[in-house]
DNA sequence: GGCAGAAGTCAACAATCGTTGGCATATCGT
DNA sequence: ACGATATGCCAACGATTGTTGACTTCTGCC
């Protein structure tokens, strides 16, 4: 609403057709806004994190917060945008995907505190659930949907693997659970990727 | 504070060493409002699950909740407080632990809504995700203690567990995505009892 | 150099929250 | 029947929240 007023709306039809746009002098801020957000929301969860908040980490306003993003639930869609980028793994041995899912699942997590915000606040948060089962069955599922033997039964293989990964995720970063901050990574993996191997690959009940 | 005029800490020093007190008429109330708050926290999570709502449920005033329970926060910690009466396990054989652990845990899933309230609420409220670990470090972490055979491992394997049967319950519960929710009981047992039985028992490592 | 518009600040709004104190009613021992 | 005490409701406070509008300052173009 008022949308027109907004600088970020501004420019003629013709610039917009552009596509692109000379940087403006308010993109810092617009970015330090998001990583503030990022980070608070990560650390806090959506209802603990508040824009006053987010503001003062950016060194700005929370006024401007709202005029660049709209309002919260806005600001909490576009920081909560998250692309899984996982790699093809169709030359991988059908031995190892298992493992090769599981690495590349640690590397991405540490590197990106996008996920952790996203599982901390989808707790509570009805959009942002709504957002993981989306990142689910758009990315991770269809992407199992290519590993598997029997395509009807990729949703559910998917599913498992999404239980096992998601629950470290969950008690090594959200939770903090001490056993489980303490274990290297790569035992972890070792740990794990039998489990995710099993959950692709095998016949169901197979040990 | 101004703790003499609560109702509950009402009677004189003789009817307290009693120890057993004759019902009050406003235990029922105590208990409906216990009810609505462990019905909110699993529903809302702590900070949006509020006073005002959880009375509403009760069908009383708002100040009830506190006269009775002091604050928000003592009311979570007495609606939180969850054991997960862990059967004994000792007699079942090696072979099946993990089949047991993980049928049980469904039973106790389903009848209890406390464990998906802590879960909820553990994302945001550092004092849930506390109680969480203590859960975790005093019930299960003991209970798994007498079932490996190398107890230095213990607090390994119990995390270990507890990712797994968290995740299912972060996917089934509370994310409630689609997959998860729809396979039946019986099959989710047959999939992740191998799971839990290689955590609790194989060697590190082995398949 | 002046001016249009972007960028940012400030103060305040309305709503909601947990919490409190005062007051009415109900219950029960005597 | 009476009084004490438990139980309950009502209204309000103070704090915090997201959000808004008016105002000032800065930037870049003619």
């Amino acid at each position: 609403m008022t949308e027109g007023v907004l600088p970020e709306a501004g420019g003629s039809d013709a610039e917009s057709a552009a596509g692109v746009q000379r940087p403006r002098r308010s993109d810092a801020t617009r970015a330090a806004i998001l990583r503030a957000a990022r980070e608070r929301f990560a650390a806090d969860g959506y209802d603990r994190a508040t824009i006053r908040a987010i503001a003062a980490d950016a060194r700005i306003d929370p006024s401007m917060v709202i005029r660049y993003y709209g309002s919260k639930e806005e600001l909490f869609a576009t920081a909560a945008e998250f692309d899984l980028r996982l790699p093809d793994l169709s030359d991988v041995p059908p031995d190892r995907l298992g493992a090769a899912l599981v690495s590349y699942f640690f590397t991405r997590w540490e590197e990106d505190s996008t996920l952790p915000a996203l599982l901390r606040t989808a707790s509570t948060n009805p959009s942002a659930a709504e957002r993981v089962r989306e990142i689910f069955a758009n990315q991770l599922s269809t992407a199992v949907a290519r590993l598997v033997a029997d395509p009807a039964e990729a949703p559910r293989r998917a599913a498992l693997v999404a239980s096992q990964l998601l629950g470290v995720a969950l008690t090594r970063y959200v939770l903090r659970l001490p056993p489980m901050v303490d274990i290297p990574t790569a035992d972890l993996i070792t740990w794990l990727s039998p489990t995710v191997q099993r959950y692709l690959r095998a016949a169901p009940g197979t040990d």
